[in-house]
RNA sequence: CGGGGCGUAGCGCAGGUGGCUAGCGCGCCUGCCUUGGGAGCAGGAGGUCGGUGGUUCAAGUCCACUCGCCCCGACCA
C-alpha cells in the first residue's frame, strides 16, 4: 500500500477524500482548468477530446433514430421565457440576463438560455401548420448558462455544453413513444460507450422538469455511493404547445396542438466517467471513448535508442483504426511515463525495449488490472483489439457489480437512515406517493427519490417507508450530486 | 445565500509577534550523464506577495474594504 501510494504522489487518495481526489484527477490529467469567471471552467484538450468522443457516439445514435441537428439562438426574450408559468418559476433563480447592447439599455431583457424550450417553441409555432409538417425531430448541441450557487468541475458549472432534443408530434401516444425511445437511447449509450450501468425510470412530481408532463431519467451510481442523474427525457405534453400556440390542422380538418418532448445530456457525463471508473492512480477510461486508446512507451538505452524509436514508430502505425500515441520523448524516464499515462487513464500501454526487439515481442499492460503480458509482435494488433473490447466489458461488469452490491432493499425507516448514512448507494423502498413523505425523507437523510423504475412494483401489502400507509410505488432513493 | 478554509514564481507551499537582497520543493532552460515503475550532478531563468486604501521611518506580515477560489450545508443537469 505504501508502495502503491508512492506511485500516485500527485493525487489525493480516493478513499481518503473523494471530492479532493476528483478535483485532483481532473486537474492533474489536464482535463479542465478553472477560469477567471466565477463558476466557469476551461475544458482543456484532453477533457474536450473525451467529450468529443462522448458527443460523437451520442450524435450517431440521435441521427440513427431519425433526428437532425440544428442551431437556435443563445438568447431568449424575457416575454417568451415567461409564457409557461411553471417553467419560468423553475428556472428564474438561475437565469443570467443581458440588459444592454453596447451602451444602450435593451427594451426587453434577454435571458441567456438555461434551456431552449421557450425560444425553440416560439419558432416551431411558425414552422408547423399541417399534420404533414409533423413530426419535427430536431436536436441541438449547444452551451447553456445556469447561475448556480455552487459549482463543481464538469458536474455543475455556470456554463456547460449539452445536447437538447426538441420534438413535436401529432399524437400523445407518439410523443410518449419518443420520450421513452430517447430514454432508452441514453441507457444503451451509457452502458455501451461509457461502460456505466444505469437505473431507468420516472421522476416524481417534485423532481420533474419545470413545465413537463412527465420526466424520465437515467441514474448512475458513483464510486462514493452517490447517484448522478446522467440524462433526462421529458414528455412535455401540450403545456408549451398551448402557450406558444404550436397548432396544426389535422387530417380531420380540426385544429390541434402538437404534443412535445425534450431530452438532454451534458458535459457532466465526463465527470460521471471519472467517478465511476477512476482509481487511486487516476483516470480509467473506457476504451470506446478514450482519447488515446493505446500508448507506446519506448525503453531507451543510449546504444539502441534510434533502433527503438524506429521500431515504436513502425508498431504504432501498425494499429490502424486505433487511437494511438507514441511517447517518444527522451526527457522522461519510462517509470515517469508509466505513471503519467496511467493517470490519464489510457486503457492499454505497450512497452518496447531492446530485450523485446531481440525476442520480436512487445510488453502489453492493461490499465484496469495492470496485468502485464508478453506478446509476439505478430500478435500485437489482434491482442490490442481483443484487450480494448475486454477492458470495455470488464469496466462495465465491474461497475454493474458495484451497482448491485450497493443497491439495497429496505422496509424499516430506521434501517433506511442507518444505511444511507453508513453505506450510501441506492435504497429500494416502498412509497405512498405523497410529496410530504418525499420531503421528510430528504430532510431526515438528504436522500431523494432518484426514480420510480418501470420494472418494480410494490406488493399489495406494502407500506410507505416513511409514513407507514399503503404504498403504491416501489422506488430508488439515494443521495445525489 | 449561511458556515469554514485559502489567495506569495507555472504547480504545491513556508515566511505572518512589521526590519537585510522574499525563500523551499517540484516543474522550466543549458550542459554532462542516464532511461525495464516518477534518475543524478552542475549552472541558470522566473515574483507588481489577489486588488484598493490606511497605520508606520519601514508592510508579504497590522487594520479596513474589496475581488476570487475551494470545501461543507440549503438550491440545482
Amino acid at each position: 500500500m505504501a508502495a502503491e501510494k508512492e506511485f500516485v504522489k500527485e493525487l489525493t487518495s480516493k478513499s481518503e477524500d473523494f471530492s479532493q481526489w476528483y478535483v485532483d484527477v481532473i486537474r492533474k490529467t489536464d482535463m479542465a482548468d478553472y477560469s477567471s469567471i466565477k463558476g466557469c471552467m476551461v475544458i482543456k484538450p484532453y477533457g474536450y477530446a473525451l467529450w468529443e468522443n462522448i458527443r460523437d457516439g451520442l450524435d450517431r445514435r440521435i441521427k440513427a433514430t431519425g433526428h437532425q441537428n440544428a442551431y437556435f439562438p443563445l438568447f431568449v426574450p424575457e416575454s417568451l421565457l415567461r409564457l409557461e408559468a411553471e417553467h419560468i418559476e423553475g428556472f428564474a433563480p438561475e437565469v443570467a440576463w443581458v440588459t444592454h447592447g453596447g451602451n444602450e439599455k435593451l427594451e426587453e431583457r434577454l435571458a441567456i438560455r438555461p434551456t431552449s424550450e421557450a425560444i425553440i417553441c416560439s419558432i416551431y409555432a411558425k414552422w408547423i401548420h399541417s399534420y404533414r409538417d409533423l413530426p419535427i425531430l430536431i436536436n441541438q448541441w449547444a452551451n447553456i448558462v445556469r447561475w448556480e450557487k455552487v459549482t463543481r468541475l464538469f458536474l455543475r458549472t455556470t456554463e456547460f455544453l449539452w445536447q437538447e432534443g426538441h420534438t413535436c408530434h401529432r399524437t400523445e401516444e407518439e410523443a410518449q413513444e419518443e420520450t421513452i425511445k430517447m430514454l432508452n437511447v441514453y441507457k444503451e449509450f451509457m452502458e455501451t460507450e461509457l461502460a456505466t450501468p444505469v437505473i431507468v425510470g420516472q421522476k416524481t412530481e417534485r423532481e420533474k422538469f419545470a413545465g413537463a408532463l412527465r420526466t424520465y431519467t437515467i441514474e448512475a451510481l458513483m464510486a462514493d455511493g452517490k447517484a448522478l442523474q446522467g440524462g433526462t427525457s421529458h414528455n412535455l405534453g401540450q403545456h408549451f404547445a398551448k402557450v406558444f400556440k404550436i397548432k396544426f390542422l389535422d387530417e380531420d380538418q380540426s385544429e390541434k396542438y402538437v404534443w412535445q418532448t425534450s431530452w438532454g445530456v451534458s458535459t457532466r457525463l465526463v465527470g460521471g466517467v471519472v467517478m465511476v471508473h477512476g482509481d487511486d492512480a487516476g483516470l480509467v477510461l473506457p476504451p470506446r471513448i478514450a482519447p488515446i486508446q493505446v500508448v507506446f512507451v519506448p525503453i531507451y538505452f543510449e546504444r539502441t535508442k534510434e533502433e527503438i524509436r524506429a521500431k515504436v514508430t513502425a508498431l504504432a502505425e501498425a494499429l490502424p483504426g486505433i487511437r494511438v500515441e507514441a511517447d517518444l520523448r527522451d526527457t522522461f524516464t519510462p517509470g515517469w511515463k508509466f505513471n503519467h499515462w496511467e493517470m490519464k487513464g489510457v486503457p492499454v500501454r505497450i512497452e518496447v525495449g531492446p530485450k523485446d526487439i531481440a525476442k520480436h515481442q512487445v510488453v502489453i499492460v492493461r490499465r484496469d488490472t495492470r496485468e502485464k503480458i508478453f506478446v509476439p509482435e505478430t500478435e500485437m494488433r489482434a491482442t490490442v483489439e481483443r484487450l480494448l473490447v475486454d477492458i470495455q466489458r470488464s469496466l462495465f461488469d465491474r461497475a454493474t457489480a458495484f451497482l448491485k452490491e450497493n443497491t439495497r432493499s429496505v422496509t424499516d425507516y430506521g434501517e433506511f437512515k442507518e444505511l444511507i448514512e453508513s453505506k450510501r448507494g441506492f435504497l429500494v423502498a416502498d412509497w405512498c406517493g405523497q410529496a410530504a413523505c418525499e420531503d421528510k425523507i430528504k430532510e431526515d437523510t438528504k436522500a431523494t427519490i432518484r426514480c420510480i423504475p418501470f420494472d418494480l412494483s410494490p406488493s399489495p401489502q406494502a407500506t410507505c417507508i416513511c409514513c407507514g400507509s399503503g404504498a403504491n410505488h416501489r422506488v430508488y432513493f439515494a443521495r445525489a450530486y
